[in-house]
This record gives structure tokens, sequence and C-alpha cells, in this order.
RNA sequence: GGGAGCUUAGCUCAGCUGGUUCAGAGCAUCUGCCUUACAAGCAGAGGGUCACUGGUUCGAACCCAGUAGUUCCCA
């Protein structure tokens, strides 16, 4: 059969895929393996794949497929969620391409359009995941607004209304003015920008009961802001109690220009003296530190916006026209009015949605809450004394200061793209919470009979929150709410490893713990592995809005998912960013060409069964074992760790380094007039076994030609795969063989270095001098791998003086070489003098050690059986040196 | 304004609790090679005051303090 000379990506990732679905490798039920599990953080269902995805999902395949081969249970849960602000924004936008208001819908016909457009469009991240390879057990795929996880939500909001954790508020909520609706602090994003900071003068009066429209003023008090347009709505003008310039107006007040409304000035240490004029306008309905000053001086409060960022009736003046619009008429009538004192430049930073980019207004809103102080008080223990541990360390900081200072979580959000909240409001005002209309119904008429459902009741309009599903997601994907004691939450619950952002630590992961504790008394998850923010080059985060990212897709097409996956993985430790280059794929895709002609090279190779296996060959078999296993373990250890970057590096490089540029050049047949040498049937069979179990330690990184390679190799049964292949037992280690080893290949390379550095051709074959010495490197057993691939007629021993021709190597000059052409002696002397001068230094420096009475008392006895080594080392480095130099002086 | 983290080669990062020749890896760069597996390759090489300043110690990239720069979180 004819292997093309690169490896085609194309041809096989859909073949093998196809492949494994077929015979359900993913698939995993409960058994009596050790269960490995890991739940996928759902991606937005309006999503398509970026990069941030393919990072996460690579590193969830890798963990996912490694413990699949280790004989776990392995079991990855896939899903979306519903993203109800962002989708119920991209339905709104349908239909107003198809001219209809959302305005003009029913809550269940809109409903409907949004479950048309989640039917048509919101399989397809999960479609992109098969792209990159994911094993997911795609029978499980859940959808936080599947039939079951809608109930789990309601349950466990009638669970905590009940428990009393729940209550109705009214809050400073961030309102977004396009989405109509409340969002987190979280979803707000702050924009640093140029704004004006306007300084506008208030008329001072002594009381309270004047004509304010008819006043004239003879003093004024200046406060400076950057939204004139909520002046209508000032209730108060707040100074320092200890600011000498205001001390005078205690006790009197001021007039709101405009609507002439008299307020009282107040004072508070609130206030920054050095901000502006050290006067503050204040209004409680539009500024979270307003609010405040206003609970605390019992102020009114006047709400001027209308949901949508209009002025409302409230604020008298430019009723229906939007705050911008307000922002600059205002000003102008002030002018008119003589009562603008001057406009500064600042710069000052600006909260957005981060769904609709809007910019967010603090309002006054009926909330729901979600109270955190009991709740979320586990969830900080167990972060803390690492029974949940978040990887890297780093982020127990930061989720310390977060779950120490949380706030209640406002849970409601004004949309209809969600569970609709379960609270039912009587003709009276009272509230019923039930888990459906039908026991709601049956509450109401207990509670009251003559109340009519149908038309006195009312359900809440609003939605919840997405991350109110989210957070129960990994009980609620087993089904652990309404089946509590199931096979499938008893057998995977609490999962594994999580593979998350961090920037949703709080959002998400906080909150599952917190979900976690509440509903099952346990962890959700041990490990939270936080990956980093893949960034472009400017070190901006990819983002599709930015249009820096490039399509994953396509990168797929153009490296093979395998080329992909490595990329991503190559240079990025957990918890840090990634700064993405195309670069990092064609490296991927290098790596796999270059396994793949390792593979080429073997098969190529004529067997012959009479040959005996000589002694470069069975020194290059039990090396690689020895070598392999060495790196393996190391690989075990860095899994251990979770730094699966490191694990890829020492792969690539046992696979590109040890095994193809060393072992395959060492047990590589010879040619003789152009027709290669065969090999015998020992060495040939080691080392398919080692190629064997060199994909296998592969395959987690690149499942598609490493499951192409198993079954080139020979022929397999049907089932018989790499994906359900054993992970490579740990064999022995001879740690002198690999000691031994590293100098015959450092000799190696010195000899390659003396041809490049004198342009002798590899081809022309060189005699090597040993100067026999009681080292502990006898290097005998590598002589005929030295010789075979750095091509060395003969090792000889050079018990003589005649070192007239020659140029040593290594730096304790044991080794040399006859040289080509005329030796410049001056020029070796110089470069024997300065080794020389290197091990006299390293010794003295020693030696200073082992002198220093303090050192000899207080290093570890090990530490010092280390000097004296070095120090023998150094002197017998020293002796060999001085001879060479001096035979060198004496010709 | 408060808190946390980071600063090691041109780039991205390792460097475990101070002790080998500890200053490392990959990529990039440079030199020489189309050598019959691979030019998506082979063989070599160069490159760093470990941000700065002090301190602790027999010994500091590592511990402590301060400074500068930078990122993130909270307000």
């Amino acid at each position: 059969m004819e292997i093309p000379k690169t490896y085609d990506p194309k041809s096989t990732e859909n073949k093998w895929y196809a492949y494994w679905l077929k015979h359900n490798f993913f698939r995993s039920v409960p058994d009596s393996r050790v269960p490995y599990t890991i739940v996928i953080p759902p991606p937005n269902v309006t999503g398509v794949l970026h990069m941030g995805h393919m990072l996460n999902n690579t590193i969830q395949d890798v963990l996912i497929r490694r413990a699949r081969m280790q004989g776990k249970n392995a079991c990855w849960v896939p899903g979306t969620d519903h993203a109800s602000i962002a989708t119920e924004a991209k339905v709104v936008a349908m239909l107003k391409d198809k001219g209809i208001n959302k305005s003009d819908l029913s809550r269940d016909e809109f409903l409907k359009y949004a479950w048309e457009w989640k039917d048509k469009y919101g399989g397809i991240i999960l479609k992109q995941l098969e792209k990159l390879g994911a094993s997911c057990d795609w029978e499980r795929t859940k959808f936080t607004m599947d039939e079951d996880l809608s109930q789990a939500v309601i349950d466990v909001f009638v669970d905590l209304y009940n428990k009393g954790e729940i209550y109705r508020g009214v809050r400073m909520v961030n309102w977004d003015p396009e989405g109509l609706t409340a969002v987190s602090d979280e979803e707000v994003i702050y924009k640093e920008g140029n704004a004006n900071l306007y300084f506008v003068k208030y008329p001072i009066c002594n009381s309270k009961e004047i004509d304010a429209a008819n006043y004239t003023p003879t003093e004024y008090i200046t406060i400076a802001t950057t939204r004139p347009e909520t002046i209508l709505g000032d209730t108060a003008v707040c100074v320092h109690p200890e600011d000498e310039r205001y001390f005078h107006l205690k006790g009197k007040y001021a007039i709101i220009p405009m609507i002439n409304r008299v307020v009282p000035i107040i004072f508070d240490e609130y206030i920054d003296k050095e901000f502006g004029t050290g006067a503050l306008k204040v209004t409680p309905a539009h500024d979270i530190n307003d609010y405040n000053l206003g609970q605390k001086h019992k102020l009114q409060t006047i709400d001027t916006l209308n949901p949508n960022g209009t002025l409302s009736k409230e604020a008298g003046f430019y009723i229906g026209e939007d705050r911008f619009v307000v922002r600059k008429k205002i000003i102008k009538d002030l002018e008119e009015k003589n009562l603008v004192v001057k406009i500064e430049q600042i710069k000052n930073k600006v909260g957005h949605s981060e769904r609709t980019n809007a910019v967010i207004e603090p309002k006054l809103s009926m909330q729901w809450f979600l109270k955190m102080d009991r709740i979320s008080k586990p969830a900080l223990e167990n972060v803390m004394n690492d029974s949940i541990k978040l990887l890297p360390e780093k982020f127990k900081n930061t989720y310390k200061h977060w779950m120490e200072n949380v706030h209640d979580w406002c849970i409601s959000r004004q949309l209809w793209w969600g569970q609709r909240i379960p609270a039912y409001y009587l003709p009276n005002g009272e509230i019923v919470v039930a888990k459906n209309t039908n026991e709601a119904k049956e509450i109401i008429r207990q509670k009251d009979s003559s109340i009519n459902f149908d038309n006195d009741v009312r359900q809440d309009e609003d939605v919840l929150d997405t991350w109110f599903s989210s957070w129960l997601w990994p009980i609620s994907v087993f089904d652990g709410f309404k089946n509590p004691e199931n096979a499938d939450i008893n057998y995977y619950y609490p999962t594994n490893d999580l593979v998350t952002a961090p920037e949703i630590l709080f959002f998400w992961v906080a909150r599952m713990i917190i979900a976690g504790y509440e509903y099952k008394g346990q962890k959700p998850f041990t490990n939270v592995y936080l990956t980093g923010i893949v960034r472009d080059k400017q070190g901006r985060k990819m983002s599709k809005s930015l249009g820096n990212s490039p399509d994953p897709i396509d990168l797929i097409e153009k490296y093979g998912a395998d080329g992909v996956r490595t990329g991503m993985l190559f240079c990025s430790p957990a918890g840090n960013d990634l700064p993405f280059d195309e670069s990092l794929c064609e490296q991927g895709r290098n790596f796999s060409n270059k396994i793949w002609n390792a593979f080429r090279l073997l098969k190529g190779f004529e067997v012959d069964d009479s040959l005996e296996q000589n002694e470069t060959n069975v020194l290059a078999v039990r090396w690689f074992e020895s070598k392999f296993n060495q790196e393996l373990q190391s690989i075990n250890t860095f899994y251990d760790k979770y730094r699966i970057s490191d694990a890829l590096m020492v792969t690539y490089k046992l696979i590109w380094d040890d095994f193809c540029s060393l072992f395959l050049e060492i047990i590589k047949p010879e040619f003789i007039d152009g027709k290669a040498l065969p090999i015998d049937r020992k060495t040939y069979q080691a080392s398919l076994e080692f190629l064997e179990k060199l994909i296998g330690v592969l395959h987690p990184f690149m499942p598609f030609i490493t499951e192409e390679l198993w079954h080139l190799i020979k022929q397999r049964d049907e089932k018989e795969c790499i994906i359900v292949s054993n992970w490579p037992t740990l064999g022995s280690i001879d740690n002198k063989l690999i000691a031994k080893s590293e100098t015959a290949f450092e000799l190696i390379a010195q000899i390659r270095n003396y041809r490049n550095t004198k342009q002798i051709s590899p081809k022309i074959k060189l005699e090597l001098f040993v100067t026999e010495k009681s080292s502990e490197f006898q290097l005998n057993e590598f002589y005929p791998v030295i010789k075979k691939i750095a091509n060395i007629s003969e090792i000889s021993i050079n018990a003589s003086n005649d070192n007239s021709n020659a140029v040593y190597l290594t730096n304790n000059a044991e080794y040399s070489i006859k040289s080509e052409g005329s030796l410049d002696i001056a020029k070796e002397k110089e470069t024997l003098t300065k080794d020389l001068e290197y091990n006299k230094g390293f010794l003295s420096s020693v030696m200073k050690k082992l002198e220093n009475e303090k050192f000899v008392a207080n290093a570890k006895p090990e530490v010092i059986a280390i000097e004296q080594r070095k120090k023998q080392d150094a002197e017998s480095k020293i002796k060999s040196l001085e001879e060479q130099l001096f035979r060198l002086s004496s010709n």
C-alpha cells in the first residue's frame, strides 16, 4: 500500500468520528468501574464556536480521553444554556426582520417563535464540537430549558422561597434600557471615555416654604455633574460637614432649576471635597450612592426615567425624550437661565450592558433576590480548605474576597425567554409561590374561595436569570432534583473536573458550589481548571465584535483538528492567557506530519527473519524502553498536576527528539549501493510496539491521527481502537543507562558540530580517539551507536601522546578527533584554556563552600556530598585539560 | 481609593519547601544541508544583571521590605 508523503487530516477525521460514534465509545452508563465525569460549561445556545470554546473543550476532551484510556468510566455531559437576554435579543431581531414587533405578540406567541428559532439554530455549536473531536456522550445532551431541568429550577425557587431565602425588594439595579431588563453587576462592563463635567449653580434659600418660581436668589451653590438630565430627579444637595466653604449653608435649602423644587442641603462625610466643587447633587432614584444617601437622610425618591431610557412624567420636562437628547437640551436651557458656570472635559468610566452595549442606568425597580449570606458559607469554606481545588491556586484569593463580600443575587430578568417566576399576585397584593398553576390555584382557593383565579390572579411576568438554571447544572443533568437517588446521580456526582474561564468563576462556579452543598450536601466537582483568555497578538481578547478571531472551523480545515488542538495547548498553562497565533496550529500540523512519517519509515523497512539483532539495536531498544518510561512518568505527573501543556511538551519532545531523531536514526538500516539493508525481526517488532505506546500517550491530544495510525500498524478487531486502548503502564527505568546515553548523545552532537564548523560532509567518516580514564561514564556500550550516527570509522584508545593533529571535543578532553587539514594550535589552546579557567573557577567556588565552617555545619549531608562530588569531577577535568594542553605545547 | 497577582532569552512560559554546571523549554533567529521517512524536514549555533534597590543567609531567580511597571478584582 502506498502511504502518502504528507498526512491528510481531512480524509481521516470524519471517518474516525463516525466510527467512534457508531461503536458507542463516548457512551457512558454507570457500572462497576470508577467514574470520571465532566459536565460541559454549557455554551450559549445562540453561539457559534469561538477560540475560547476551542481551548476549553480541547482541555476537557484531553482529560476525558486519558481517563477513558486509564480504564475509568469516562462521562462527558454536553449541553447548552438558554441565555435569556442574548437569545431573546436574537429572536426579537429576527421578528423585526419579518416586520413583527415583540409588543404585538402575546407571551405564548413569542415563545413559540423563540422555540422555533432554538430548534433551528440551537444545535450549531454542538455540531462544531464534533469537528474538534469532542468525545461527549451525546445521548446525554441537555438544555437548560428542557422540561426536567426547568422543573428543577422552579422547584428550587419554591424551596428557597419557602426557606425564606428569596425575597422581593426595591433595589437599585443596573437597568439596560435597550434590553429592557435589569442586569447583574457582573454583566456591566465599565468603559473609560471622555465626558463633560457640567458645573451648574442652584439658588439658595432659607426656607422650604417659599414661592420658588418667583424667588430672586442672592446666593448660589455650584454642583458638578456628568449627567445633567438627572437634575430633574434631585432631592437634595450634599456637602462635606468639614468643608469650610459650605459651613454657612447649614439648615438652608437649594432650589432645583427648571422644576423649582426646594430641597435640603445635607452634610455627609461620603462627599469627596476635592471632586468638582465639593457639592453633590443627590438623585436617589438614579445613582446607587445617592440612593444610599437618600436612605440615610430620608430623602424623597423621584424616578424620572421610563424603562426605555426616555424621561418619565415625573421629570416634568422633556417627557418621552431620550436621556441623551435631554442631556444636551437641558444644558442649553440652563445656559439660557445663566445657571451653567462652566463645562470641563474629564475621563470617567461608564457602565455598558454586556449584552446590548447600551449605557446602563441605575434604576430603582422591584426585583427578586436570593439571600447569599447563609447558603454561600459552605461554598467559601470548602474552597478554602481545598476540598474543592481551584487551579491555579491564585484564584483562591479572588474567590475568597468575593465570597466574603457577596451581595444578594438579583435573580429576576424582565424577559420572556426562560423559566417564568412562579409567583402569583392576589388582588390584595399578597404573593403565592407555587410549583405550577394547579398548585397555585389550590393554595389560593384554600385561602379565599371567592377569588377567581383566571381573572383576579396574575403571575409574575418576569423570568429567572439564566445562571439560576446553570447553577444547578451538575445536579440537574443527572436528574438529581426529581429523582434524587437515581443511579446516574449516585454514580456520577460529585463530578471530577470542571474546565471553565475565570471570568465566570463567580457567575457560575461559585453558585454551582453553593447549589451543590445546598441540594446534595456535597461539592459538585473536585477540581476547577481555569483556562486563560484567548487573545490576539496585540493582547486583545478575541471576540466576534472585534473581528480579530479566526473561525475555528476554518482553522480545522486548514491544519486538521489534531493540529489545532495541539496548537491551542502548546502554550496555555492553567490560568494564563493564551496569545494565539496561527503559527501554533502550524506547529501542531507539522507535528502530525512528523509522526506520520515516522510510521512511513517503519512501514518501509524490509524485515529479514534470519537476521540476528546487532548490538547497536539491542542497546537502542534497551535505551528507548527506559527513556519512554522516564518520560511517561513525567507525563503522568504533569497530568496529575493538571499541567496539560507541559504533558504535551514532554510527549512532543519524546516523539520528535528521542524517538524520531535518535531511536529511529540509530536502528535505521544502512544503505548500500542505493539499496536499504533489511532489519531484524526483533528490533522491528520493538519499534512498532514503541510507536503504539507513543501514539497511545499522544491520543488525548491528537485523537484522529493516532486512531488512523493505530489501524495502519496492524489489522485489528472492529472494536479494538486506540480510543479504548489502555494507557501505557509504567515500566522500569535504567537511570544509569539514561545518564550514559546523555553523555553519548552530547558527544555525538559535538562531533557533528565539529563537522559543521569545519565544513566536513556527514558522509566522510572520521576517527575518534578516547583517552581511557577511570571515569564513571564509560561509554563503551555506546560506541557502536556513536559510530553509526556520527559516522565514525574507528574509535581507538589513544594511549600514546600522538595528539599532534587532533581536536578535543568535550570539556574534559577525553575525546578527540583527528583534524582534517592543519590544526590551528593557538585556537585549540585558547579553547582549552578557557575551559580550564572555567573549571578552576568552578572548583574554587566549590572549595569556598567546603572550607566554610558554617556551610559544613548547616547544610544537609546530601548537599555536602554533592559538593564533594563536584570537587572530584572538577579536579579530574582540570587534570585532563592540563594534560591536553601540555601535549599541544610540546608539539 | 482598597485588595490580589504578575515582571526570567526576541515571543510564550517552566523553574516544587533557598543548595548539582541553575539560569531551562518550545517557538522565532543565525549557519550549513533537498543525506532515499518527513524542506510541514535534517544537523548545529548564538541569545538572559532572573524589573530595580536594599535586607536575611555560609549560600537568593526563589525568603523579607521598599520602588517602578503591568494585569485583574472590589469601590
